[in-house]
DNA sequence: GTGAAAGCGCTAACAA
DNA sequence: TTGTTAGCGCTTTCAC
């Protein structure tokens, strides 16, 4: 591969020459300008990132890490944080951890490590991080989004009002009617987990209800929690007559499990979700769900780590993004002949 | 931050020692080795990724360029990709173009400018690229993934078996009993697209039927483009009775629009897709498909990668991946009774 | 306007 | 085993 010094020597100049050729301070003679326009046109040259990198200081690229992509959550806050990156001259590079706390560290790292990225954003799956502690401490730009990290200095962070959410989707539920409402939650130890479980109690005690913990499962944002959480409601002596997914992955295990006992939703469950993925107005019946604001929340990321390497302002900042209950068809009020069926069985049990 | 320098000078050893320490080449007296770890911890210490890099000439990662991650096809490869890539002790950056081809270029660029990863794939959707094939020309490690790129050199390329895709599932339309087979296409230009069109076209013709072009429309692969060729299909004068969408994408415009002009799939039309993504069999009702071999691509494209970094082989190979035919629930015989309705619409036509 | 020289932070060859 | 030196490819003062 061709260096500037190739360059230079062919044109017959000096590669400090070449490097303002480059770099567009185009007050060079034409002549010289053109030879150089040739040696790097014959030579194929290319300059070497890396290098410039490390002679600049900066890379006008920022980066993101994610759980995973498939999940299409993150991949649309990744769009959206590659679109406003980019109308900012920066270029976007993911790093997708597959939740995994090995691989996070090693992005985390790699990132931190200097030179390839001037900063970049964080949505992680885990509420302790020595690495990215580290490298917050060493006062690397970084921005995190929706999750309290423990155990490490103050961040810049994005947080969506998970509690609202929560409060909001248990309110629909208890203003349809219901009375026994289940919690189908992720990872208890995740912030957002904590939050829209604190957000469901304080609607059920402010309708003056009392909360049984029966009614709340936690496993993981995924398909399998939400068809496991089904069942073992089911099987309680007083099951629920509506179940709060706390994010619409689980709620699709809970549509799941429901087809597979013959029960119809919403007629003989109701269910509201949180996320408002898209196939969640797909689903039949279309997903009654907390809409995330998808594009703020990159947006905001975006925004603030833009910020934050512009004006070397490193205090930290925090927002808090509004939700919207969506209201769809998958939660109704709870049905008479429901109530009846029930009555008879709890007979029966006795 | 802390350099080298800043470590060996604490530790009063030279950087170099600090270096070998670091790489693991642990010939270290145990004093020495415990006064530099003691100085990395005070001094919090981390190598700057970059320098390294242009020291060693490696990066020990690599790139992935895809248009969307959002489209779950693309999310699956990478996350493939990145599975592998770190069993061997690969980072995996990720790159998103939103499929610009402006953006690919800057990416494309980015990457093969050289030190920040050791190669790349690429998984475009233009069938130029200019800046595509310039890197490749300078023989940069690169992989193609399932497009023929005009006007490049050579390079190993992961092919899937859009032909024979596309072949079966016409034939699985034809073996049904259906006559009028149209195809709702991605890009006219895009190689799969040509290549699923030139299946389809091989099946009519192969059961002896005239291929009518009225019957095939190609925009792009997206809900969108399904909708639109629903509707445009539904104004023809004899309606066809079933639809070959050559992306699932496109499938899901189809139940949109079908379910909006009140017509029931598969009884009253029939549809095949292609990609078999996740929500596929979740439809209502689960999509027949051609299911691509989505680990598979990942795996085979990130393993001509490493294989080609390893062995400094730089002759290009080409695999092709099969695909298969899943059978659901979205094309059945069509029903008399549609034919009657036909029949007698034909009637009032004339 | 252009060139010479120094240096970004690291590793690697060679000496000691 | 450890230190010295040179250099990866680029940019950027500072003279000319």
């Amino acid at each position: 591969m061709a260096t500037v010094r190739d360059v230079a020597q062919r044109a017959g100049v000096a590669p400090s020459t070449v490097s303002r050729y480059l770099n567009g301070q185009l007050r060079l003679t034409p002549l010289i300008a053109e030879r150089i326009g040739e040696a790097i046109a014959t030579l194929q040259y290319v300059p070497h990132a890396v290098a410039r990198n490390l002679a600049t200081g900066e890379s006008r690229t920022i980066g993101l890490i994610v759980p995973g992509v498939t999940n299409p959550f993150f991949a649309f806050v990744a769009e959206e944080v590659e679109a406003l990156a980019s109308a900012h001259g920066y270029s976007l590079l993911l790093c997708n951890t597959k939740g995994l706390a090995e691989r996070e560290g090693a992005y985390v790292d790699l990132l931190s490590r200097g030179g390839i990225v001037d900063g970049f954003i964080y949505v992680g799956m885990h509420p302790r991080n020595a690495r990215l502690g580290a490298a917050i401490q060493r006062g690397c730009p970084i921005i995190v989004v929706d999750e309290r990290i423990d155990g490490i200095p103050p961040v810049s962070t994005v947080f969506v009002d998970n509690y609202g959410g929560a409060f909001a989707a248990t309110r629909h539920l208890l203003e349809l009617g219901h009375r026994r409402i289940a919690l189908s939650g992720g990872r208890e130890d995740l912030m957002t987990t904590r939050e829209r479980h604190a957000g469901y109690r304080a609607a059920l005690e402010v309708a003056g209800l009392d909360v049984d913990p029966a009614l709340a499962i936690f496993a993981s944002y995924s398909e399998e929690a939400g068809h496991d959480a089904f069942v073992r409601f089911q099987a309680l002596p007083d099951p629920p007559t509506a179940i709060f997914a706390t994010a619409d992955a689980i709620a699709l295990g809970l549509y799941a499990a429901a087809a597979e006992h013959g029960l119809r939703i919403p007629d003989d469950l109701s269910v509201v979700g949180f996320d408002d993925i898209p196939v969640a107005r797909r689903l039949g019946p279309p997903l009654t769900t907390v809409r995330q604001p998808l594009h703020l929340i990159g947006q905001a990321a975006c925004d603030l780590l833009l910020r934050r390497l512009q004006e070397r302002d490193d205090t930290p900042h925090y927002m808090v993004l509004p939700v919207d209950l969506i209201v769809r068809h998958s939660a109704s009020a709870p049905s008479a002949t429901k109530v009846l069926h029930m009555d008879r069985e709890q007979i029966q049990l006795r």
